[in-house]
DNA sequence: GCCATGGCTAGTA
DNA sequence: GCCATGGCTAGTA
């Protein structure tokens, strides 16, 4: 496994619950700040090999990427789970579930 | 909605 | 060539 890609598994798997990052800042936490498609791909192939918490990435928007063929259904009910809010039209709040953020705001 | 972007891998030589 | 992006613009209301 190249460096890059042990770097966003690393930080994909440093993402508490209720908590979400885009495609991109775990791609820029990881050392390459124009990396997200990377990121999107890793997620792709390797979420199930390693046990990652894929459904805590979303895009930059605040939106889940993934149709429902996908698993998009499946990954906002595990968001929600974990107290994630989703607001009129599927939207999280970064600002507020972003990791880092301070989600009693 | 368009399209530049980039690290990696599969597949060929 | 893949990919679960992202950022910017055109075009409408």
């Amino acid at each position: 496994m190249a460096p890059f890609t042990r770097a966003v598994v690393k930080t994909i798997r440093s993402i508490p619950p209720g908590r979400v990052m885009s495609y991109g800042q775990v791609a820029a936490a990881s050392g390459s700040p124009r990396g997200a498609r990377q990121v999107a791909r890793i997620l792709h192939s390797l979420s199930r090999k390693y046990g990652l918490p894929w459904h805590r990435v979303v895009n930059i928007r605040g939106e889940i990427a993934l149709d429902e063929n996908g698993g998009g259904g499946e990954q906002q009910a595990r968001l929600e789970a974990e107290g994630v809010e989703f607001g009129l039209g599927g939207r999280i709040d970064l600002k507020r579930y972003g990791h880092g953020a301070d989600a009693s705001e």
